[in-house]
DNA sequence: ACAAAAATGCAAATCGTTTGCAAGTTAAGC
DNA sequence: GCTTAACTTGCAAACGATTTGCATTTTTGT
C-alpha cells in the first residue's frame, strides 16, 4: 500500500482520512514490529487522541484492509500496517518478547489437505510461532556430570 | 493422556482431583470441539461450581499441559483436552461458525527456514484457519450473463 | 462557503477473566 | 479412620482491554 494510495482507500470506502488516522498509519508503517493500541497511543506527538478513537481506527483500517491484528498471546492484541499486499507471520521470544517476521508461509501447501480432509475451503489463517531468539539461546556448556 | 492419568498427572504437580477438576477434564474429552470457559460452566450437572473455579482449573490444567488454549477470534478463548499428546489445529466457517480439528501440521516443514531467517529455535506456534465449511460453500449456478 | 456525513473526546459501560479471603475439600502419614 | 497441612472453592469485588452513547468538531463533496 503506498503512501498516497491510504487517501484514496479510505475514500472508497466512505472514510475520511483525519489527522488522527494519518498519525496512526504513518507510526505503524515507521514501526518494525506491531505494535499495540496504547503503544500507538503513546507515540502520538501532535494534537491530543483519545484512546478509543485509536482503538475506532485501528478497527476501520482492520476492516478496510490496511491493518492487520495480530495475537501473540499477550493480554492485548497488537496492529501493524499491511504493505504491498504482504502476508507475514511473527515469532516471538518466549524469554525477551522480541518479535520477528516470518515471510515464509507454508500454509498455502496445507490447503489441498484440509480440503481434502474437511472439505472446507481456506480463506484465511493466522499463524504465530514462539520460539528462543538468537541472544536467548541457551550456552552449550559441556556437560558437569550432574 | 488415559483418563487414569490424569489423577496422576495432577498429583505429580502437586494438584488435587477435585470433583469439579474431574467434570471439568469429563466434559472436555467428550466434547467434538473446543469449547468457552462459559459453555463448560453450562454443561455441569453436578455440585455446583462457580464460574471463576471453572477458570482456574482451566489454567492449571493447561499449565501442566492437559489442555490447549485455543484463538478462534472470538471474544473468548476456547479449551480442549490434548489427547495422547496429539497436536491438532482448527478450522473455523467463516459463515456458520462451524469447527473442526485439522490434524495436518506443515508447520515443522517451516521451522528449519525460520531458523535459518531469524535464528530463533521454534518451540510452539498457534495455527488457525478460517475458511467456508462444505454446508456453506456458495452454489455453483451458471453465469447469468448479468 | 454550506450542508451532510463521518469522526472525536469524554465518561460510562461492557465483558471476559482474575483475585482476596474465609470456608470447604483433598492428600498423605499415622 | 483420624489429623493436619496443602490445596481448592464460592462469593463478591476488582481488573483491564475494548466498546459505546452522545454532544461537539472535523472532514467531505459540491
Ligand atoms: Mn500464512
Ligand atoms: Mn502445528
Ligand atoms: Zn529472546
Ligand atoms: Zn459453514
Amino acid at each position: 500500500m503506498a503512501a498516497m494510495d491510504i487517501a484514496n482507500h479510505l475514500r472508497r470506502h466512505k472514510k475520511s482520512l483525519t489527522r488522527a488516522r494519518a498519525e496512526i498509519w504513518h507510526i505503524l508503517t515507521q514501526s518494525e514490529k506491531p505494535l499495540s493500541p496504547d503503544e500507538i497511543h503513546r507515540r502520538l506527538t501532535g494534537h491530543k487522541v483519545d484512546l478509543a478513537t485509536v482503538y475506532r481506527n485501528l478497527r476501520a483500517l482492520k476492516d478496510i484492509g490496511l491493518v492487520r491484528e495480530i495475537d501473540l498471546r499477550e493480554a492485548f492484541k497488537r496492529y501493524e500496517a499491511i504493505l504491498a499486499g504482504q502476508h507475514v507471520h511473527h515469532i516471538m521470544c518466549q524469554v525477551c518478547g522480541r518479535i520477528e517476521k516470518v515471510r515464509h508461509c507454508v500454509v498455502q501447501d496445507m490447503a489441498n489437505a484440509i480440503q481434502k480432509e474437511s472439505g472446507f475451503t481456506l480463506k484465511d489463517h493466522s499463524l504465530e510461532c514462539f520460539g528462543i531468539c538468537p541472544s536467548c539461546q541457551p550456552h552449550k556448556t559441556k556437560a558437569q556430570g550432574t
